[in-house]
DNA sequence: CTGAAAGCGCTTACAG
DNA sequence: CTGAAAGCGCTTACAG
């Protein structure tokens, strides 16, 4: 172990060529003889020889590390994502630095500047406010980066991000086509893209459907259970209560469960309740959350291929928007199989542009 | 954005120094005229210089950067703790990458090569079988690394443990003060240091409490909720059925809760219930696991200094080991609020020594 | 406190 | 198919 760490020269010296030679052989260049290169990887691997990451990096001005930000690496939701990142990162032979804003701001901008210390070529932001400075100024520098699950304010760049308006009408037309007429929301803040999204999608549907919109009903607060938590008591308290209650994510549902269990109430029975998400826990039998789905591994994925592909190919203003379709995971949180279903109603003056706004953003 | 990157030599020459001034300047070396060094961080903040990361960390021989290896970054487990963590490893400006082996054996040696290949500083595995190849011969060149909750057979390096003998203890222990006689166990399997410590536990609690083992009643498998959910069907059709399950990870309790359910029966008056790991589904009001808390975040936070202590110092043979205590939380899936609490029994010859057995193995 | 030299271990680009 | 040259942008170590 106290020998000299070999460099490509020793090895070079031993195979008796160059060591450009010795470079290309390891670096599968077909500019090789296939006897040299024989000859060469044979001595490496006798040797155990490894090039060294550091100046290959240097050199090559490439480090195949890709930043990740997110807001909270213990949500699920994130946990997941990144498994899909990391996954389709390693298949491409990219690693991938993580962080966890743990939504405060301040960490984004020292985050940001950690990670470029670290000589990342692109970024993936999985936690982005509408106004983000530092993520503004490195779009505007054509830095490589994807936008995921959130829309920054105005900005042309990459993203990939599920058609959250479309998700929460849909799952708010559930509700309606239940039967339920007083339904609640208790959402994200309104400096995140996904719940101002969620709440329109819950303000279409009411729309739609010619359904009172009761600002009392709408609660706002950070993406946590303590929202769901605080939110339910409030609403529970109120006059005229609500007989369901939509939660921005599976997170703050967890929160309403937690509440309306503290008060001795039941799920489905005496409240309904819907998520968004579709955590773990949501298909837990003693659970059995009625939710959106979020194709988190998926999007993962698709946003590592399109970083991959500006990084590779150096694109300065490439932008590229994914997005995709929700998908409502019907079980048995707001009674389902309690009540006979009523048939469907179809909203009055059914509007299917609606999700267009999207775009309009 | 089209100009030419700035080097520290442009800097140099526009400040009227050598290059060698600016790169203490920016390195906070206090060898340089408080007078220069105004100058030149001014006509780098003004130019907006930021020195290249990758000509830094090849010179510097340092790339602060941390790999982390979990096995499954989904589960809530991992997730906690990589986030202890990144907290951690970002107050020391280091970053971390990561990655996760899904438990696919293969994975653990690729992502090894591939982390080695970004220049990572030492290695933190929170994943790693009793007998890992490609992780002892990093043991043996003396490379940083810190091994986290997990044991690797006859090897000396650094690790940080929670002590899982004595956890599995008590909350067997617990289980048997309740009244309860037949007490199975579902847990991981007997490859990883924790399944095997927390089998042990179990074990330890009946022998001391003059109770029998049935081999019956353990079951084996991945630490995953399927392996609770199809352990659960089985021990539920048995002739003896158990009045009560371990789950060896609150996610093995999961699929317990699952089987159970699916069967109509209720938990915790059909059959009781406790986990190990509280997850933060685990405190649910709709779940109420009793359960053992491992402190996740602590535990990531203590890895990360032993490795940068490791990796800063440079000692070649530093062994450093941390034994954390678990904590039982108490909650109601045992029925702990049903029943009249039978007064504590002690165990009939009581032996504390039993938990060094984890210094034996 | 400041600087001139040397070099880290590779790769890119050019020449043959 | 192979090689000699140059250089990537810093830092370390030595000199003054």
């Amino acid at each position: 172990m106290g020998k000299q760490k070999l460099t490509i020269r020793d090895i070079a010296k031993m195979a008796r060529v160059s060591h450009m030679t010795v470079s290309r052989a390891l670096n599968d260049d077909p500019r090789v003889r296939e006897e040299t290169r024989k000859r060469i990887l044979e001595l490496v691997n006798k040797l155990d020889y490894r090039p060294d990451a550091r100046a290959r990096i240097f050199s090559s001005k490439k480090s195949h590390l890709i930043g990740l930000v997110v807001s909270s690496i213990s949500n699920p939701f994130y946990a997941e994502l990144a498994r899909g990142i990391e996954d389709k990162a390693h298949e491409q032979e990219y690693n991938v630095i993580f962080c966890s804003t743990e939504n405060k701001s301040e960490r984004t901008e020292t985050y940001v500047h950690l990670m470029m210390d670290a000589g990342v070529d692109g970024f993936i932001f999985a936690s982005s406010r509408l106004h983000e400075p530092v993520v503004e100024k490195l779009i505007d520098e054509h830095f490589p980066l994807v936008l995921v699950n959130r829309k920054l304010r105005g900005e042309t760049c990459n993203y990939v991000v599920l058609n959250n308006v479309q998700g929460a009408y849909e799952i708010t037309e559930h509700l309606i086509n239940l039967g339920f007429e007083k339904i609640a929301i208790i959402t994200g803040t309104s400096n995140l893209s996904t719940g101002i999204d969620r709440l329109k999608g819950y303000q279409l549907a009411l729309r739609d459907y010619r359904m009172e919109f009761n600002e009392n009903y709408v609660i706002q607060g950070p993406f946590t259970r303590e929202t769901g938590y605080e939110g339910t008591k409030q609403l529970l308290t109120m006059k005229k209560r609500p007989e369901a209650i939509f939660g921005g994510n599976d997170y703050i549902a967890m929160g309403v469960i937690d509440a309306v269990e503290e008060l001795g109430l039941h799920i489905p029975e005496d409240i309904a309740l819907v998520g968004f998400d579709d955590n773990e826990f949501a298909s837990n039998q003693r659970i059995r959350l009625t939710t959106v789905s979020q194709r988190k591994y998926e999007m993962g994925n698709m946003s590592v291929q399109i970083l991959i592909d500006h990084i590779e190919r150096k694109e300065t203003d490439y932008t590229h928007r994914v997005i995709l379709e929700p998908r409502l995971i019907i079980r048995e949180s707001c009674g389902e199989k309690l009540w006979e279903k009523r048939k469907n109603k179809q909203p009055p003056g059914s509007e299917i542009e609606a999700f267009g706004s999207l775009d309009r953003m």
